[in-house]
DNA sequence: GTCACTATTTATCTTTTGTTATTTCACAAC
DNA sequence: GTTGTGAAATAACAAAAGATAAATAGTGAC
């Protein structure tokens, strides 16, 4: 526990130990193994997952019944589903974890609440906000502008530590590829450079 | 003008008339034409674009030299860098006008200054994070999960007249695909359905 | 009206990607 | 050890998309 808050003071120097302490107050910490499901499509669940250990993926189902994997979220990193975050709707999203994980599960409501009265709460909101804003932005460019090559190459360049802990199969969804292409594109990489 | 001010106050009903009249004096309202550019990439350009009339396309340049939209912004909506805004950095798209246009440049770094004194400014730049955030978060979405083909007939659906008024040329790259996929697109749903 | 320019559609061919099935590999259960 | 299970690589084929060029349709200038 006290190394779950050594890491949370790590990741955000500017909250103090009692900002840190009601952060647990109105959280829990779940230990998870691979397989389990932290959020399911279809529920309203406003709590936001912070990964202190481990690795989350996010993912939600085509028409054509297939897992596409929106996020990859790990250590110091969040998963949320933003429809009931923001308006209490059911998820558009599944969460689940793909390796054992400690997650702390922040309970928003009670957040929110709190940001109105403290400053460093209100602050790390508005920067979870932007963070958020600026992750979403940046994958939306690497989708828009990379090819599945060029998004592979930056995935394993930003991430050199995921392409090894992420199951093929999730990166490609992630990456917008089928599993075979993937495996295309690392032999065409080990090959030409 | 006047008209300009009952469409900003039938947009954002909590602001008072003082409000908007600050807006206005940090803004400047631009009339474009088709092709005019309002922020080009590598600038620092920390405005946000307020299309009040008309429509303008965001876009960027991949590795092969070609343009890809990322962003068609009509009446009430933005375009705006998020790398100049957040953190003053050169903008990594350009803006550029589609229509005739009007437009309501508003000088962000000013605008940040006054949230902290005037409480409605600052619901203003909270709502416009979250939206600007539900946006980007629904965008991503649908390139993740449906086809180009599902893409085009959800952007029909949800933006009817913009089929008519975006150069298809620029609509193709906003769906991801090329103009000769796109003109197939369209051909084989005015067969089957 | 014609002319010039650009966007869009259509057709043809090529390349890429997806689909499916098979094989290999790693690991756990027995 | 073998057997089973699931992931990853490979191969063969089908489907889709890209590239290119040519034809058509629009638009504005004159």
């Amino acid at each position: 526990m006290s190394q779950t808050l050594s890491k949370i003071r790590d990741s955000f120097p500017f909250l103090q130990k009692e900002d840190i302490e009601f952060l647990f107050s109105i959280s829990e910490l779940r230990k998870v193994q691979p397989g389990d499901v932290l959020l399911k499509e279809g529920d309203v669940n406003s709590n936001v997952h912070l990964v202190i250990n481990g690795l989350l993926r996010s993912y939600v189902i085509n028409s054509s019944g297939d897992e596409r994997t929106v996020l990859i979220s790990k250590e110091n990193m969040r998963a949320t589903s933003l429809n009931s975050i923001l308006h209490n709707l059911p998820s558009e999203i599944t969460i689940e974890a793909i390796e054992p994980s400690t997650i702390l599960v922040i309970n928003s409501n009670l957040f929110q609440k709190a940001t109105s009265t403290n400053a460093n709460l209100a602050l790390l909101e508005k920067q979870g906000m932007r963070s958020y804003l600026v992750d979403t932005t940046e994958r939306l460019h690497l989708l828009t502008v990379l090819s599945p090559e060029e998004r592979f190459i930056r995935f394993r360049d930003e991430h050199p530590d995921l392409i090894q802990r992420v199951p093929q199969m999730y990166l490609a969804s992630y990456l917008g590829v089928t599993t075979v292409s993937l495996s295309r594109i690392k032999s065409r990489i080990a090959k030409h450079g």
